[in-house]
DNA sequence: GATACAATGACGCGGCGTTAAGGTAG
DNA sequence: CCTACCTTAACGCCGCGTCATTGTAT
């Protein structure tokens, strides 16, 4: 099965621009081009596609992510690791930024 | 009292080039500039700058920011209870992510 | 003459969105 | 001929960091 850009685009819920783009940068190449210059994608990079959103969504930058989506398990564990103490380090912030601004409220209410 | 440009960013914990740039987008004009181009602020524009600081911390983009500094008790209330909203919306996105990293972690260890 | 300030200008970053100007499929 | 695709090129966003170059001395 071969997609189209705006296909592959429409399935994975990103614009043709991010797929333009992830091709620029070498994160995602299309299976094929065809003579015309059109972008055809297989089966094999829906999944990587599948991949390289998740981890973006887990906050990673997407030069990191082409690296993650080529490790082994350990190394893999480690970045993880990694990236889970940034993310709580992110949710304490947010939850004192929380706390300002409700006093904050507070003090322009009284 | 005046300060030069290096003094306030130090007062400030913030840099010079921050300061050029507020001034630049009219976010924070120094007092008065000398003949030979020099910024002074003064005590003014330090309160000020420590109001564009604390917004900003909350999360405010920069216009934004420029525009509370100006408002009055209930229109600042406002804003403030739609950032509070911001806020929350992001606390539990993290939360969630921290929670897929979690479940990731384990099936990479399983 | 050296030090330590000050200035302006402009490029770079990340991850695309968004025109613009055009080829191609059917 | 029309429509709906596709392409590449390039500027814009935000908040500065970071040179590079040059001038000034609160």
């Amino acid at each position: 099965m071969e997609y189209k850009i705006q296909e592959l685009a429409k399935l994975a819920h990103i614009s043709k621009r991010t797929l333009h783009y992830y091709d620029e940068i070498g994160l995602l190449h299309p299976s094929h081009v065809s003579s015309n210059g059109y972008r055809y994608y297989g089966q094999k990079e829906l999944l990587l596609l599948q991949q390289i959103l998740f981890f973006k969504e887990l906050g990673f930058p997407l030069d990191q992510v082409q690296e993650i989506i080529t490790m082994e398990g350990f190394s893999l564990l480690l970045v993880l690791e990694d990236q889970k103490k940034l993310l709580k380090a992110k949710a304490q912030h947010v939850e004192k930024l929380l706390k300002t601004i409700d006093t904050t409220i507070h003090l322009v209410k009284g």
